[in-house]
DNA sequence: TCAACGATTCATGAGTAGTTGAAATATGGA
DNA sequence: TCCATATTTCAACTACTCATGAATCGTTGA
């Protein structure tokens, strides 16, 4: 990810409405929510909600498709991780102190790296 | 952290300017560098370079000492690092393919897990 | 105590983002 | 075709953020 890119997405989750429709989609996965489902969750009316879901759009953090009358929503995924790898790894240059408090190793890893 | 910390902190970084202190303020520990150095790296205007720094310090991500008529900026580490957490486990609930696009090992760990 | 230095604060103006409600577009079914 | 549903676009307004230069504050050394 390059610096241009990661300030959008950066600005885009700069927003409390925008953050919580990111936590709501990132578990439904490639599923994702419909518009008016993700409405009845973040209760804001409906052009301002239309405008959110396109400012995470424009910054790459989250995938529109039309089913029939509804735009499915869901999140991409492998971009927010790009968006987090580029803080730790370019932004912070790996630094061990910032990584130490973010590793995310499996439940069960002993590797006892960092 | 909190929600509304993490808001602070990304809403705080989503500039280019502020981005690049952080830049250039982590690798530099804990001894960092006076607003004067950070000035001669950024090309903004003192006052301008000040703002800057007090809204990184206001957001959690910086701190400020004075040393003589210096004062001192260093990159808080633990909290940027916190809010790269924030963003792995509370906002995208420890999700495995947002995990798998950031995770990092030494170099040298082995242990296969994600 | 005064001048020089390092940094911050203030006032002002420009630009951008956010909010609202009404109108428009797109789709599916009667 | 016409209506209902789902969503987006538009226009107008407010509020916030950003940038600039001048003035101010705090510290050091002559």
């Amino acid at each position: 990810m390059e610096q241009a890119q990661a300030l959008g997405a950066l600005s885009a989750l700069a927003h409390e409405t925008r953050l919580q429709i990111v936590r709501l989609l990132v578990p439904c996965g490639q599923s994702g929510l419909s518009a008016g489902e993700i409405g009845a969750h973040v209760a804001c009316s409906a052009s301002r909600l239309s405008f959110h879901l396109s400012s995470l759009e424009q910054a790459g953090l989250i995938a529109a498709r039309r089913e029939g009358r509804r735009v499915i929503y869901s999140a991409r995924r492998r971009r927010i991780g790009g968006l987090i790898h580029y803080l730790l790894n370019d932004c912070c240059a790996g630094d061990r102190t910032v990584g130490e408090m973010c590793r995310l190793h499996a439940p069960d890893c002993n590797c006892g790296c960092g």
